[in-house]
DNA sequence: TTGACAAGTCAACACTGTTTACTTATACCG
DNA sequence: CGGTATAAGTAAACAGTGTTGACTTGTCAA
């Protein structure tokens, strides 16, 4: 609330930044714990301090606000850096426990509002800068970005699901076998899929 | 729009059960071309040449009247029906055509309202009820509940990036090698997963 | 014909995100 | 030091949302 000493003091009046990183860090907290639609932005210009109307004067929008905030954050911090062959495992553990735990903040966020067409520009910047990209270079290979559609399709679905209903079936699974599936699965979308040598399209029994 | 000549006196002016299919229909198709969240209870309304406090007292809430319109459609219809031996690529048949034509109207009505918090029972529901439940029915075993979620993620999944991303990257495979792909996927989904398959490395595909 | 009761209407409520016109503090300049 | 341009911050309104309760009106039974 009270206005911290600038040392710079260059041009400034009123802290112009320090108001802008209070309005960033309330809605990142309250996105966070509620969601994007359940927290207005009065809500937020009243737990940052400020007036309403600077949301709209500093980000453009509350969109932008979320944009920002999401912008922040790694999708999967130290995970496509490693080696390809563990990719699927790693990617597996990542979503079992974001999931498990409650997860990446800005995760549930998204999960909160997926399907928001308010949102669908923001979503698709992510989605293809912070996710599809970065997955799709450590596949490589000409399909390399279907590929990391694909996963990212079982990603934002297990976490989609997870959030409607509760988990209540997944979590019927051990984590750890959880894992062991959600790998196989993430495995399937990497592997060739020739209609010839489907692993499990013919009959997964005797695949 | 289309009601009933009142003029002509033919039966009842105020027909309870004829107004409330007519909100439905004007929702039904209000919903599907434009999503939950971008159509206004007063348009429907209006739509449907109704009052508008008619959808609150006919179906308690808008919310209401989306869980009507999406109970009125089967989820799968004729796939879950058949063998469990196709049922991978059934599904992923499913999935793509659907996907491709612009797909199921509630479908889409229902990916443009993945997330949104006001839904989340009435999603939840529709998810139990009409997508895990009859998909555990068809595989069966002790984990069949989790493989169904399983499944449902990564159709959800599938869905929920097309409609974001504008299937940009998922529409780089032709429609038939996108479907062996999500036949192998969906297929993961329901053959076991052993513990030690995978956990070091060993290739999938051998990549 | 007359009530009764349901069907339908209307206006208001408490919100939402956003914009406009305004006030005020501050940092530079004379 | 005082004056002032300018940016930061404010208040109030706008147009819209879902929803509600009090109201009117049509229709059918007695």
């Amino acid at each position: 609330m009270e206005r911290p000493e600038d040392g710079g003091c260059a041009g400034r009046a009123r802290d112009r930044e320090a108001t802008r990183q209070r309005i960033l860090d309330s809605a990142r907290e309250l996105f966070t714990s509620e969601g994007y639609a359940k927290v207005s932005s009065r809500r937020i210009a009243a737990h940052a301090g400020v007036n309403v109307a600077l949301i709209n004067r500093y980000f453009g929008a509350k969109r932008g606000l979320l944009a920002e905030v999401i912008a922040e954050e790694a999708a999967f911090p130290g995970i496509v850096e490693g080696d390809r062959e563990g990719l699927p495992r790693r990617l597996a553990e990542h979503v079992v426990h974001r999931t498990l735990a409650g997860g990446t903040p800005l995760a549930r966020a998204l999960e909160h509002s997926a399907g928001d067409p308010d949102l669908k520009s923001v979503h698709e910047e992510r989605l293809k800068n912070a996710v599809i990209g970065p997955l799709a270079e450590v596949i490589g290979g000409p399909e390399a970005r279907a590929r990391a559609s694909l996963v990212a399709s079982v990603i934002l679905g297990v976490g989609l699901v997870r959030r409607i209903e509760g988990a209540a079936s997944l979590n019927e699974l051990e984590p750890d076998r959880l894992v062991d599936h959600l790998t196989a699965v993430i495995g399937a979308c990497l592997s060739d899929a020739a209609p010839g040598r489907v692993r499990s399209g013919g009959g997964e029994g005797g695949g």
